[in-house]
DNA sequence: CGTAACGTTGAAAAGTTTCAACGGATGTGG
DNA sequence: CCACATCCGTTGAAACTTTTCAACGTTACG
C-alpha cells in the first residue's frame, strides 16, 4: 500500500546562489549566458539582444542547492548556461517524480502561474541567467519573435512529456532504463558532448524517480542489460552503450 | 514481460469528417467556434478576430473517427467547440497510453513538428474549429496578444502532463482513480457542467489506458472505492462523488 | 433474439517493491 | 594516518500490487 517515499534527503533550505548584478557596462558577450550559444534569441538583432541580456543577472547554484521550490512564487526564468538541473514534484509523504532533466540551453521555471509547480535542483555545479518574469513578459511585448522562439521550446517539452507518460504508462522497467540511456544520449550529442560513453550525472535514486521506480529495480536492470551485452558500466558513472539497436528496439525506437 | 496491448481496435481510417467551408459571409459569430466563448481571443479587437475566424473552417467527427495520427503531417491546428476528444500515443506492438482527455474550448494539436507525435480520436459527436497552421503562423506574426494566449495555453499542459507524470510514476491504482474523478470534476465545472455527478464519457479501456492500468484494475478499484462508500456508480456513466474529501486526500489534492 | 462489445469478478502468475544485508567509496575526527 | 561513520550502489529473498488468464453477466444493436 505505501509506495516508497524518496529516500535522498530534499534540500529544503533556500536557495543560496551567488547573484552578481550585471551592470550594463559589465554584460559579456551573449555566449557567456547560453541564450545566443543555443540561439534562443537568434531571431533577434543586435539592440534586440542587448535590451534581452540588460534585464537578466547571473546566479550560480552548487550541487544539491535547490533553485526553486514548488510553492516558491514563480518570480523569475532562468535558462541554464553550465552544468544540470532536476525538476521534480513531490507528495506530501515524500515520494518523488522527476519530471525531467534540464542541460545548458534550457529554460526553467516558465510558467503563467502564481507558482511554479515543481521543485528544481541542481545536479552539479551550474550556473544560470535569471530573468525577472515582469521585465520578461514586457520586453516579450515589443519581441514577437522571441515569443514565438519560447512558444516553440514549450511545445517540444510537451512533446517530451508525453514521451515519458508513455514510458510510465505502459513500459517494462527494461524498457524504461532503455529509453532513458537514449534519451540521455541524444541530449549529450544535441549538446556537444559525446553520446557513446554517456555521462549519467544523476544518482541511481534520480534515476529511479525518473523512471517511476525503486533504485533497487533500477540497479538489478542495469546489471540485467549488463549481463546481456548491451551496455557496459565505467566508471566516473558513464555508460557504454554496446548494443545500440538492441537498445533501441527494447525502447520503441525512441 | 509483454505488457498489455491495447484491447480495443484502433480505428486506423483516415478522417472522414464533414467540411463545410466557411465563406466570408457565412461566418457565424464567434460564439459558434469555442473561440470567443472560452475567451482564445479575447485579447483580440474585433478586426483581428474577424480575420482570425476567416481562416478557420468547421469539422465534425464522430463518436470513434480519428482526427488524425501521429504520423500525420501536422498541417492543422483545433479548438474544439463541442464533444470531447481523447489524446494518445501508440507503441508499435498496440500498447496505448492516453495523454490526455479534452473538451471544449481546448486547443489540439499545436506543435512545431513536421508530424503530430500523437493521434487524436473523438470520444463522442464533436465540433472543432480548424485552422491551417501556416495561415495561423501568419497571423501571429501579427497578432501578437494570440500568441502570448497560446504560450500560457501550453504551460498550462505542461503543467497538466507534470501532474500525470506524477500520477504514473508514484501513485497507486486507487490514489489514480481519486485524482482521475477529481479532475474529471472540476474539468466540468470549469467548462459549465455538473461537477458532481460526474459524467465519463470514455470507455473503461480509455481511463486504463489514461491511468497506466489494465481495465481490470480499473474495474476493481471502482468497486472498491464504491465499497468504501466513497463514490456511487450511476447509470448512464455517471459517478456520484460522495465523500470528495477521502477523495481528495487520496489524490493528494490535486 | 442472437451476437458482439463492454464491464465485473475470481484465481493464478508475473513484475516490481519492500526489507535486509553487504561492499566500496568518501569524508571526518581522534 | 587510520578508525569510523555515512552515503551510495548492489544483491538476495519475501511480500505485495497489479497483471494475466478465464469466466460470466449486462448492455447495445442489428
Amino acid at each position: 500500500m505505501q509506495r516508497q517515499a524518496a529516500r535522498a534527503g530534499v534540500s529544503w533550505f533556500a536557495v543560496e546562489a551567488q547573484e552578481r548584478s550585471v551592470k550594463a557596462g559589465l554584460i559579456r558577450p551573449c555566449s557567456e549566458c547560453a541564450v545566443r550559444e543555443y540561439s534562443v534569441c537568434a531571431p533577434l538583432d543586435p539592440a534586440e539582444q542587448r535590451r534581452f541580456t540588460q534585464i537578466m543577472s547571473q546566479v550560480e547554484a552548487t550541487d544539491g542547492t535547490t533553485i526553486f521550490s514548488e510553492t516558491d512564487p514563480a518570480d523569475h526564468v532562468f535558462n541554464i548556461t553550465s552544468g544540470a538541473v532536476k525538476v521534480y514534484k513531490l507528495m506530501a509523504d515524500g515520494r518523488r517524480a522527476i519530471t525531467g532533466f534540464l542541460f545548458p540551453g534550457d529554460f526553467l521555471g516558465l510558467t503563467h502561474r502564481e507558482s511554479y509547480a515543481f521543485s528544481a535542483e541542481a545536479l552539479s555545479a551550474t550556473k544560470l541567467c535569471r530573468f525577472p518574469r515582469e521585465k520578461l513578459e514586457n520586453l516579450l511585448e515589443e519581441m514577437p519573435a522571441l515569443e514565438r522562439r519560447l512558444l516553440g521550446l514549450a511545445s517540444n517539452e510537451l512533446a517530451a512529456a508525453q514521451d515519458q507518460i508513455l514510458l510510465l504508462g505502459r513500459k517494462t522497467a527494461k524498457e524504461r532504463l532503455a529509453s532513458f540511456l537514449i534519451l540521455l544520449s541524444n541530449a549529450a550529442s544535441r549538446h556537444g558532448r559525446p553520446a557513446n560513453p554517456v555521462d549519467l550525472p544523476m544518482s541511481r535514486s534520480d534515476i529511479a524517480d525518473y523512471l517511476g521506480l525503486t533504485i533497487e529495480t533500477v540497479s538489478r536492470t542495469f546489471t540485467q542489460l549488463k549481463r546481456e551485452g548491451i551496455v557496459q558500466l565505467l566508471d566516473g558513472n558513464r555508460v557504454r552503450l554496446v548494443k545500440i539497436d538492441r537498445l533501441e528496439a527494447l525502447a520503441g525506437v525512441a
